[in-house]
DNA sequence: CGAAAAAAGCATTCCAGAATCCTTTTTCTG
DNA sequence: CAGAAAAAGGATTCTGGAATGCTTTTTTCG
């Protein structure tokens, strides 16, 4: 999936923030998002490291974006859970991906990275927000009422 | 790096056997290529059950690619080592990649996937070998005379 | 101030892929 | 046929990421 799935979490919490500055908390963003609670919470903490959270201790506290969600890149995501390095190496697993000795994939791959890249610098959460009002108004559309027992 | 370990292993194996049909020894490609020998063998072994490769047991025994290296591509390789849903899947982890609720970077991802499997069914063996050998012929030229002590 | 709420931090468990080991089967050679 | 060479097959260990639990610190509120 190209990514790891603490990434995919951190995205997926990130889009559910409010836009507003109000405190989130996490065990409230995993429940609404079925992801695994104390795992999530650990996911938050770096984003916090990161900056791209803030977080409050104690009652009335939680997390909540640093900046307006148009304004945090999901490229930025991706290097604060990933490290710097991903998308290195060879698609096939060769040692050392360079233009010297290149796989019969590297062009083709490297144009891929720099695609994906150039996306995902563009990409922001605001536009995961987008995706999951989508997402819930589909939903919605599908099962008119549907009654929780 | 998108695929797994092995797939890497299996595609230098591959690339590193002789053109004619002489077989050869698992044990001789792994300290040829400095690949764990036991992992890689069983990785052969599958390699012989998707019919890329053949064996035969017993002194002068081995493996052998089945077909001329410009006959297998790489893409076969990969669907047998990692089977046919490689490169499923949304780029950043959400549940279910698919065009009616796409993630910001779904056309981007797209558009990768359909450009990298192509160049993987273009392809083949042959390439792979041709790779080495410059690799080979460009150490050669870092280092005229390297003793082994 | 004291109690409760919540994040922070740390150790631990769980699990799949990576790698190793050992036994069995096949085939060649003397 | 006996023995050795080599792949085939299965069980096992190792390892890093995924996930969980527990304790500590901070903050709010009565
Ligand atoms: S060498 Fe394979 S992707 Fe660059
Ligand atoms: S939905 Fe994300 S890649 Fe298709």
């Amino acid at each position: 999936m190209l990514f790891s799935t603490a990434t995919g979490y951190a995205l997926r919490a990130l889009a559910a923030l409010p836009e507003d500055g109000t405190y989130c908390l996490a065990k409230d963003l995993s429940s609404r998002l079925g992801l695994p609670g104390p795992y999530l919470a650990k996911i938050l903490q770096g984003l916090v490291q990161a900056d791209i959270l803030a977080s409050v201790r104690g009652p009335k506290g939680g997390f909540r974006l640093t900046r307006p969600a148009h304004r945090i890149t999901v490229g930025e995501v991706v290097a604060a859970m990933e490290g710097p390095e991903a998308m290195e190496g060879c698609v096939m697993g060769f040692p050392s991906c360079n233009g010297e000795n290149p796989c019969p994939l590297h062009d083709a791959w490297s144009a891929v990275k720099s695609q994906v890249s150039s996306s995902m610098t563009q990409a922001t959460i605001r536009d995961l927000q987008l995706m999951d009002i989508r997402h819930k108004k589909e939903a919605k559309e599908r099962v008119p009422n549907s009654p929780q027992p």
